[in-house]
Order: structure tokens, then sequence, then C-alpha cells
DNA sequence: ATGCATGAGGT
DNA sequence: CCTCATGCATA
């Protein structure tokens, strides 16, 4: 594979690639297929064929920004092994703000308010002992995890798929609620989302269960009586080579955040899009604050 | 189960 | 441009 960077680069990469193999060695399963498929199908998301892209561009950056040397060299010259410990300072979450661009369901539940509230979904059957827990802002990661846990188990016992679990939310009612997608119920269960994300779907999901468990019961009665019921657009999603890919984590195990102008010449010297290489390191800084993976977790 | 993408809201 | 919550497409 003809993989050529300046000559300096591969000292960098060498070391940086060695960081990044400390730091995130998570990478259990490589297929190392060459998906070339679309690769770069830079004519096609150059254009977002989605259409209305609004972007606003900013010309902020002063032409003169003659950085002297240039290039990524002030890469290089932190190699010297800085290591970012991944501070994470900013935390706060407002829990809300979610679109539902065109097709999906009218969705979207009361956001604002602190990351530890949520519009109580107290509804259990006035006669019937009831469970506690009304504690919204439960952030205890340890009853997160245990909750994750047991709702899979509980959704499978029913014979729901994560997807369905997503759809059936709407038939909640819950003010503000929408559905959600399989991805987003899966994530749930494993705990790759924000602990905030978690605090927040916790008492949705949780309503869900017991609605679901209720209608179960009640359906079990109801055949004992011998009652017996009876159910585009492609977007594109650019692959990024190994090799690529290998880069990429080793400039973020150097710099995580990367100026715009930096972002170019990795897209650049990696031939992406330069959208593609931002969206790439929005997309990894995520997935540094997934639960899973926080110090606080403990799991 | 996950990789890359979109969009709202915030700096 | 960033962060966050989410989702489509895909391995």
């Amino acid at each position: 594979m003809g993989n050529f960077f300046g000559g300096f680069e591969d000292g960098l990469l060498a070391r940086a690639e060695a960081l990044a193999a400390a730091d995130i060695s998570k990478s259990p399963q490589h297929s190392m297929k060459h998906d070339g498929l679309y690769g770069h199908t830079a004519g096609d998301l150059g254009m977002h064929p989605s259409g209305p892209s609004r972007q606003q561009m900013q010309m902020h950056g002063p032409p003169s920004f003659g950085p002297s040397d240039s290039m990524l060299d002030q890469l290089s010259t932190n190699t010297g092994m800085p290591l970012p410990g991944m501070p994470d300072h900013h935390n706060m979450a407002p829990v809300s703000s979610h679109h539902n661009h065109h097709q999906m369901y009218p969705p979207m539940y009361t956001p604002h308010q602190s990351p530890m509230n949520h519009p109580h979904p107290h509804n259990m059957p006035p006669h019937h002992q009831v469970h506690h827990s009304m504690h919204d802002t439960e952030c205890d990661p340890r009853e997160l995890e245990a909750f994750a846990e047991r709702f899979k188990q509980r959704r499978i016992k029913l014979g729901v798929t994560q997807a369905d679990v997503g759809s059936a939310l709407a038939n909640l009612k819950l003010p503000g609620v929408g559905c959600l997608s399989q991805s987003t119920i899966c994530r749930f269960e494993s705990l790759t989302l924000s602990h905030n994300n978690m605090i927040a779907l916790k008492p949705i999901l949780q309503t869900w269960l017991e609605e679901a468990e209720k209608a179960a019961r009640e359906k079990k009665e109801a055949e004992q009586n011998g009652l017996i019921s009876a159910a585009d657009k492609k977007r594109k999603r650019t692959s990024i080579a190994a090799p690529e890919k290998r880069s990429l984590e080793a400039y973020f195990a150097v710099q995580p955040r990367p100026s715009g102008e930096k972002i170019a010449q990795i897209a650049e010297k990696l031939d992406l899009k330069k959208n593609v290489v931002r969206v790439w390191f929005c997309n990894q800084r995520q997935k540094q604050k997934r639960m899973k993976f926080s110090a606080v977790t403990g799991h």
C-alpha cells in the first residue's frame, strides 16, 4: 500500500500511533476491507443530496494565516508527548434539543431545565402497589447500569425488539416524547450514551416497560378467555479506509480538537473531504464521553 | 452493534 | 465551529 506522506510524518504518526494505541485501545474487530466503496463520494457529499444544508460559512480566518512553518508541523512539535488527559471540562447538558427532521413522527420532549429534570411520567394505577424510585434526578451510574440491564432482559422476555420499543414510545403519548430509533435503544442498553442522555431516557423507557408488561398481562388474560387476536432518500455513509482511520486516530491522540486550518490540512493529506474529517473528530470526542468509557462509570 | 451524518442550540 | 442527542445505513 503506497501510503506516502511527508517523510517527517512517518515519525509523527509512528509516535502518535503509539500514543493512540495506549490511549484508544479499542478496535476489537478489524475487518480490514478496503472500504473504498464510496470512500470518497466526494462529489455526492460535496453537494449534499439532501439539499438544504444551511451552512453558515464564515470567513474568519485571517488571510495572513502564515503560521511560519505550516502544515501539521505544529503537531510534530507537540509530539514531545503532550498526552491530553482528557480533562473533560464542561459538563452540563441541556437534555433536550431534538429535531425531527423530515419524516419521523412528531416527538421531542420538554427540554430546558436542569439536566436532572424530567417530565415526570408517573402514572401508576391508584390501587396498586407502585414502585418508588420517582426521584427523577437519579444520576447514579451504578443504578443506570442496573436498570439498563434489567430493561434489556425484560424487553427480550416480552419478545420485543429494540426497534419495536423505539416506535412504541410514541404510543405512550408522553408530553414531548416521540419515537426513538433502534440505534438509540441499543445504545441505551449498552450504555453507549452520555450520562445525561441515559438519565433523560431512563424514565421514558421505564414507563414504556411498565406499560408493556401491563399490556402483556392483560393480553394473557384475554387469551385465557379464548380471545385471540390476529403488522426516500438513501443517505450515504462515507467509509473511511483503515489507513486513513489510523492516521486520524494518531492525530486525535495528539490534538483532539484541531483548528479548522489543521482539519483542512489533514483532510487534504488523507484525501478526504474537510467536512468528513471535521465530523470524524466530533464523533471521536463524543465517543470519549460515552458512559461506558467514562472514568466515573465504574462499570 | 456501530460508523458517519444531521441539526438545534450555544460560544 | 462546537457540543449533544439522534438517526440512517451498514458491517
